[in-house]
DNA sequence: CAGACTCCCGGAAACGTTTACAGGAAACAG
DNA sequence: CTGTTTCCTGTAAACGTTTCCGGGAGTCTG
């Protein structure tokens, strides 16, 4: 018996060959005992003592390579320091672990070579599926996403026909529910910090904002209109150059970083928050809550976004042969102090505020 | 040729036989060509045009199995909100990727049993690595990480004895910078907002505040010490109790985001920062220069100390005969607006601050 | 021209696991 | 007592790669 193997050094890990040996049975006898399937109880017993004795750890690599599959799961997204990215994460990674999987995180930096990248490198198989939130789409992109040979989800706008599972939110609505709610509280000079236009939700919120303004018949002021990119640095210069050529009595953002931005700079150039002007976010994540004054923030459901996507994915590694699903989030409006109405006379509201 | 494997059916994925038989070569020589060892120019140009052809792309685990490494190195933190913890993974994702390898995170949620779960897990290889940041250490820590059998590198303070790569900071000289500078700017009743005692930052930034008050003479007043967790809300919370039985003229917070919740909770209730009381955190987060006023806050170095741990890691994995090393990297003081000195006089200094 | 050397190639083993398959023993029915 | 069923076991193949080793062809040297 196990003449094939060399008799182990005393230095090299325990293999299931180690086990079967000290216990006295074969390989296939042991790994059924390790894996519970089946067995005598005499050779349950030998086995599990045998294991227990040389502390017999099964070796991951190996069973994947006969399983075929790796117990990992990729999560790609932009930037691991933007809060909303780190709900999404939370979210996917309570789904992932319930399932018995890991969760494997790559920060992509928004750059569209090293997401291309990522989706062929896919093909060695490293990984069992993937959940992508990309926030630049190109047919780069889409061929790749087509052709994958592992699963994966795209958190995002993707173009209504590219058959690959994806969960949605509608920014375009959640701007206008930022938009409707400093109308309806009387602010007309309503400004828009918004991130890139050459990206998806950048454009989407662009146009959202236009379309809720008209809405209301409220005239797009462009004096009102900064872009910078999706961090806080970016938004509050974007916030100062607005500030510097315009004087708005509201300022949508088009995310929380930016929103933070354009909190210190108003308050930096003495500006109450909300009595001069109102300010309100997008993803409202843990930061819209951490400022004083709180952040009203347009909830995009990136938890929930998060935990669908996950879903999804299990499911469609469980089936590969299943339909092309498309699910969406509604947005909502959280309000905070920051655009709270205030009464016609400017003194402070309820929320106190220092003298 | 290739009679051992059955005819490739059309729908599996290519292997190494597929491109050699497509090549009309051996195996071994199309995986020579592969890899760019050897291989005379014609096999050369048909086993790539092999591969090219049916677009191969080479499985990562079973490449794992034979060279025994994954290429994968991971990294456990207690929280991966903190943005402390951002900065790390930032800085240790720099070096791993440098060395061709990818990060894998675990949020442990400061749990003990989490990270020895996750310590006893290395045993079975799915990892070439592992950086660990535990707030909390046992004996079980001790235990698990000595027998590991991947390197692990921890960033904290660990037993002196302890046979483990290490880089540490000096978290009681941070704390005692932080008092230096607010009794050098006429602050006298100086207030600390800690994490929770029985961990190892806690404890060494609760032994740190005392010494450093002893060191200027002035007495520890216990009301004006409080502990929540290394969280907003209990930074928030922790404030507010302080301040509801004492008045500080100063606090230091163990974290940043203890500051935010101490700062949140002091505009909350009509103090001014700095002019009433002065606000120092600790690690120099993001967080803290995106506040209003800007958090004054001592840096720890995470993100070097990242950086160093990851070097650490991936010398170690090269070479698992070196000796355990330790490095310190050793904390400064950033000062900004949250404990500018103001004059005598109490009026707002040059920052502009609201009427 | 013989021998040594270099270069390239293919066969086969190895990494550590799971599992299909076949054989043997025990239990049971007739 | 024989034939069937059940249960357990061991052999060996398979997952897809890298690499050791031996052999053959070609080149160089003396």
């Amino acid at each position: 018996m196990g003449r094939k193997r060399l008799p182990e050094s005393a230095d090299s890990r325990p293999t299931v060959h180690t086990v079967a040996a000290r216990a006295g049975v074969s390989i296939a006898s042991a790994s059924r005992v390790l894996n519970g399937v089946g067995g005598s109880e005499e050779t349950i017993r030998k086995v599990r003592a045998a294991a227990a004795e040389v502390g017999y750890v099964p070796n991951a690599i190996a069973r994947s390579l006969q399983s075929q599959r790796t117990g990992l799961v990729a999560l790609a997204v932009e930037d691991i320091g933007n809060p909303v990215y780190v709900s999404m994460m939370r979210a996917i990674e309570a789904v992932v672990a319930a399932s018995g999987r890991q969760l494997l995180v790559h920060a992509t930096g928004g750059q569209i070579a090293n997401e291309t990248a990522l989706l062929r490198r896919l093909a060695n198989r490293y990984v069992d599926g993937m959940i992508l939130s990309p926030i630049r789409v190109t047919d780069d992109h889409l061929a790749a996403l087509v052709q994958s040979p592992v699963p994966v989800v795209v958190i995002g706008q993707l173009g209504a026909d590219a058959p690959v599972d994806n969960v949605r939110t509608d920014s375009r609505r959640g701007v206008a529910l930022a938009v409707e709610h400093l109308v309806a509280s009387g602010r007309r000079r309503i400004g828009f910090v918004n991130g890139p236009l050459d990206t998806v939700p950048g454009a989407a919120r662009d146009a959202g904002f236009r379309a809720a303004l008209a809405a209301h018949a409220v005239p797009v002021d462009e004096r009102l209109v900064e872009v910078g990119d999706f961090q806080y640095a970016a938004g509050r210069a974007a916030t100062e150059r607005l500030l510097a050529r315009a004087r708005p009595d509201a300022l949508v953002c088009a995310n929380d970083l930016i929103a933070v931005g354009a909190l210190h700079a108003l308050l930096a150039a003495g500006h109450r928050v909300p009595e001069d002007v109102a300010v309100v976010g997008m993803d409202d994540t843990e930061l819209a809550q951490m400022m004083f004054p709180q952040l009203s923030s347009v909830s995009l459901g990136s938890a929930e976004r998060g935990r669908r996507a996950a879903e999804l994915l299990l499911q469609r590694i469980a089936d590969p042969a299943l339909p092309p699903r498309r699910e969406q989030v509604s947005p909502s409006l959280a309000v905070r102090a920051s655009s709270r109405a205030v009464g016609p006379a400017s003194p402070p509201s309820t929320e106190k505020v220092p003298s």
